[in-house]
DNA sequence: CGGCTATCAAAACCACAATCTCTCG
DNA sequence: GCGAGAGATTGTGGTTTTGATAGCC
């Protein structure tokens, strides 16, 4: 039985951000002249889910240490910081204040 | 005009470049995730983001040390190689193509391209520090880090801070 | 049998005709409404009935003035307009069409129609104090306002109480 | 910019309560015989929201006077009475005893 | 316009965490 | 009058279930 597109426990849809998104990402950090492989996309697709569940589950150790089950914007910052990502930190905590203001301004 | 500023503002934070329902079902593809806040996946739709374009930059680098413009696979394989803090990626490019120079592929684009060998790999420092209200980095307008203005540089963030610890910034 | 009552009783009062959730929601776009008890959508759902049945009958009123039998727009328009409580509506209703006597449509009923032009037009006292335990109003049975009996009836205490403890009445 | 049916700071699901429910209220105002015709509903559908947001907000100030953080019934009785809904006053108070009963009974 | 039905958005519900309220000093 | 703390109450997020909606006749 040949996979052919839609396999129920591993599609591709529902393990990796849409190919399309991270090939527009990637643009912005190329001069414009820059072209992109169809593999590299592919790869970092595949790179970035990998990140999303290192950190969550960094996160989720650290909820599960002090005894609290849902994971919040702090937990992620704590765990990017622990696992060397501490230069994102920064940038980080100014977008999620900003994005705060902005969802408690025009009152959700 | 400061109204636009708003509005754009506004914009730019609900106009997310990743899907934060996909991030939320990969976060929960670990199984003992179960409750997730909402700005869990906003703040990593952002982190993502940073993260691809570290890791797209260092890609770069590879490509044009081997005079192309096409970034490939080997060229993303040689970026997690060389940076320590993407070795939880090793077992996603197979060794065997981890470390390969590289072969022109027969697409370099020749003398005319200048030498861009040495083009300056920003260091990760200056790769997620430009901060968009602070006048500093984020040279080139629309390329790389551009958030979207926190209002001025809340120094002191009054608003609704969580009593939590981390966020508190400006230590 | 009087377990049926307290069963029937307490169906109704778990069964709102609105949804709480979409009632919390439009008091929450009121920006600076933070925190709502959890009676208060309960309150409202009752409320909003009665302002429902209110609005309805006054528009019917207009309705049957022009003999018409189904009511439109301009109805309602015209109840809000004669109505000084529902002054507040005014911009719902644009000034043009608030004033319209309706032509009838083509719709009316026509001379087999009794003359309902001067049907009793409930005074706003009748329209909300039809009370389920008190025998007096709410003539026809699950016409208009019918509350789940509150037990036995609680001698409604002279009402009109000033500010202060609005609730605490009786008991 | 054509607003599909998801317009996303606008769309009318968020700020009006279900026509269906509303409909269904308006019928028992009305001789069985009666009909309604669309606009009337989507009508009154606006004037109930508009009265939400009219009580709700006296009912708002009055907490800020009273350095209060959480509208309650009182709070919302209290408005009606001040902006000309005396006569729902009544009725109310008897209706949220009955709920105050059967919701305490049932917690045991 | 009312009645009917299938579908899926969202309302209700529950447990937990955060916040408010109210009394006491 | 003010602060603090315990207890009461609400918001939040995940899960389940309901009934509003969109067509059609």
């Amino acid at each position: 039985m040949a996979q052919s597109h839609g396999d129920l426990d591993t599609r591709e849809q529902d393990r990796f951000l849409p190919v399309a998104n991270i090939s527009r990402i990637m643009k912005k950090a190329l001069p414009a002249n820059a072209k992109v492989a169809k593999d590299s996309k592919e790869t970092v697709q595949e790179c970035v889910s990998e990140f999303i569940s290192f950190v969550t589950s960094e996160a989720s150790d650290k909820c599960q240490r002090e005894k609290r089950k849902t994971i919040n914007g702090d937990d992620l910052l704590w765990a990017m910081s622990t696992l060397g990502f501490e230069d994102y930190i920064q940038p980080l905590k100014l977008y999620l204040h900003g994005y705060r203001r902005v969802m408690n301004e025009d009152a959700k | 005009r400061e109204q636009m500023m708003e509005i754009q503002a506004t914009h730019d934070f609900k106009n997310h470049l990743l899907p934060l329902a996909r991030i939320k079902k990969i976060m929960k593809s670990d199984e003992d995730v179960r409750m997730i806040s909402s700005e869990a996946p906003v703040l990593f739709a952002k982190a993502c983001e940073m993260f691809v374009l570290e890791l797209t930059m260092r890609a770069w680098a590879h490509a044009q040390e081997n005079k192309r413009r096409t970034l490939q696979r080997g060229d993303i394989a040689a970026a997690i190689t060389k940076t320590d803090i993407f070795d939880f990626l090793i077992d996603i490019v197979p060794r065997d193509e981890a470390g390969e120079g590289g072969g022109d592929d027969g697409e370099n684009e020749g003398p005319s391209a200048p030498q861009l060998g040495a083009l300056p790999i920003f260091p990760p420092q200056q790769l997620v520090s430009s901060i968009p209200g602070v006048p500093g980095t984020s040279a080139r307008p629309g390329y790389a880090f551009d958030f979207p203005p926190p209002e001025t540089v809340e120094a002191a963030p009054s608003d609704s801070a969580p009593p939590s610890s981390v966020t508190n910034d400006e230590s």
